[in-house]
RNA sequence: GCCGAUGUAGCUCAAUGGUAGAGCAAUCGCCUUGUAAGUGAUAGGUUAUGGGUUCGAUUCCCAUCAUCGGCUCCA
């Protein structure tokens, strides 16, 4: 076998094989293996006390899903129990935080068999964070030049052949729905709704750049046992945009366009951010000049961002370039949130014009992007970021009101009204347990302040007030920690 | 889709070839409480679904669905 290897001609099974591998071995005592590596020098460098084994799963031979399946055993091995320790402790950590089991403990969504799987049910918390999360969304999308647009379900099989994706993406599509011998498919994106807005009239270099912004919601055909909580469904809302503009005005718009992502993101506690660059690939449409343009214009705006960023040579998709920017959360994870892609593509496909300088017409540039990317896989990543403690400003319940006896409930409705009417999310916790019960199920709830009213907070028309971390604030005038309250609001305080 | 595991009350989990129990949650009382669980009672399950073996299946077998850990793919 090794013969046929060592003079390329065929592999370990004999097949015949393009390229001449290159083979290693690596020996430890009796033991001799054939693999890429690197192992370790000898297994007595290995302390027995500092490994684990962790699950069996299968694995592609090769990694190649038409390939047989191994048995795989995974294991982990560290320099001294302690760090083995370490790490078993942030697993536990990254379990106690998983979104899935947040998600049940703080009631914010639920995905159920009887609906389907991958297909997500909003419960009225998780909701109202989404609700906060796009209402944030919207106002600084209207604050900077985007108008916004909203787009059917479904559409024709002629749109979908016109855009490429029956050609290019039909393995993600769902089967079409016949209406009146027409076929319609459920949308995978929302891109051609847009491009066909933009279509309804004759466009002038004078309305350039044009930005239509949608929380679209799409559906993808995803292979069973792939679906993962919020991370990985069927059905999801892209918080999406299309930009149309001239080609001189594309650097300015990159610049616009990165700033905007990172303004949004960093918004969302998301500090620790970084970005890929993904080039022209082997199969590609449009001129090479163009796509170089595009690379330089976006590689330029990275610089001036001061991002850090790195290049993936050929990783762009197949009508244009794009820059992927990737957030780590609280346990330094790194996750891909926004995407900003260029298409050479589909302005072709779809005849898109405007009217230039000269009265010619002439093609605009398009770029795809979405800043959260979708408010599904957001949201679960915001879940775990925050452990499920969301800064006051998403959280469901900013405030609760625990009147320890029930002679201080009409006080306790008092103040939540008070509360309410500035604008604040408080609610009395009017059953009759033991105060200190109700601060117990508070804290678990994650709820930011927890304001408790006796005889004496009655008597001077204050509360008393705790935070979740414990912290206690002390009695103040109802007034007072309105203030603050909403002053924490503003300034989006974690914690 | 593939490999492996799992599926019992709202949640976390027991038990059994002779139709199931606990804690928490829930509901109804009692208590009226000072910074993370007061107390009593009640209710809650065709044991995921469909077949098969068996006198009898929730338990054994098969299929389907779903979930979990991976692989492949991906927002």
């Amino acid at each position: 076998m090794i013969d046929g290897l060592e003079s390329g001609g065929v592999d370990e099974h004999g097949e015949p094989v393009d390229e001449k591998p290159v083979i290693s071995i690596y020996k430890d005592d009796e033991f001799v293996d054939l693999c890429r590596g690197p192992h370790v020098e000898s297994t007595g460098k290995i302390n027995p006390q500092a490994i684990k084994l962790m699950s069996v799963a299968g694995a592609y031979w090769r990694g190649d899903e038409n390939k047989p399946m191994l048995q795989r055993i995974y294991g982990t091995a560290w320099l001294s129990p302690k760090d083995l320790k370490a790490y078993l402790w942030r697993l536990e950590e990254a379990k106690k935080r998983d979104h899935r089991k947040l998600g049940r403990e703080l009631d914010l969504f639920s995905v159920n068999d009887e609906v389907g799987a991958g297909l997500v049910l909003w419960h009225p918390r998780g909701s109202m964070i989404r609700h906060l999360a796009e209402r944030f969304w919207e106002d600084e999308h209207l604050k900077n030049g985007y108008d916004f647009v909203y787009t059917p379900h479904i559409g024709k099989a002629q749109l979908w052949e016109t855009s490429g994706h029956l050609g290019f993406y039909a393995e993600n599509m769902y089967s079409p729905i016949e209406i009146e011998g027409q076929q319609y498919y459920l949308k995978p994106m929302n891109c051609p709704f847009h491009i066909e807005i933009y279509k309804s009239g004759l466009r002038s270099y004078r309305d350039l750049p044009m930005r239509f912004a949608e929380k679209g919601t799409v559906y993808r055909y995803e292979r069973s046992g792939v679906m993962h909580g919020l991370m990985r469904v069927r059905g999801f809302t892209q918080d999406d945009a299309h930009h149309f503009c001239a080609p001189r005005q594309m650097p300015d718009e990159i610049d616009f366009v990165l700033s905007f992502s990172l303004h949004i993101l960093r918004s969302f506690g998301f500090n620790e951010i970084e970005a890929y660059l993904s080039t022209r690939p082997e199969k590609s449409v449009g001129e090479p000049e163009q796509w170089h343009a595009a690379e330089i214009a976006l590689e330029e705006s990275l610089k001036r961002s001061g991002l850090p960023y790195q290049i993936d040579e050929g990783g762009g998709a197949f009508y244009g370039p794009k820059i992927d920017l990737k957030i780590k959360d609280a346990l330094g994870r790194e996750w891909q949130l926004s995407t900003i892609q260029f298409d050479f593509n589909l302005p072709e496909r779809f005849d898109m014009t405007y009217i230039d300088e000269n009265g010619e017409a002439c093609r605009p540039y398009m770029i795809h992007r979405a800043l959260m990317g979708s408010i599904e896989r957001f949201f679960g990543i915001l879940i775990e970021h925050y452990g499920g403690a969301f800064p006051i400003w998403l959280s469901p319940v900013q405030i609760k009101i625990i009147p320890i006896a029930d002679r201080h409930q009409d006080f306790a409705f008092q103040v939540a009204r008070e509360l309410k009417e500035a604008g604040l999310r408080a609610e009395v916790d009017d059953r009759s347990d033991r105060m200190n019960a109700k601060i117990r199920d508070a804290e678990k709830q994650k709820v930011p302040f927890m304001l408790v009213v006796g005889d004496r907070e009655m008597e001077e028309g204050a509360v008393d007030i705790r935070r979740r971390s414990g912290e206690r604030l002390g009695s103040m005038p109802v007034a007072e920690f309105k203030a603050l309250a909403l002053k924490d609001v503003a300034e989006k305080v974690e914690g």
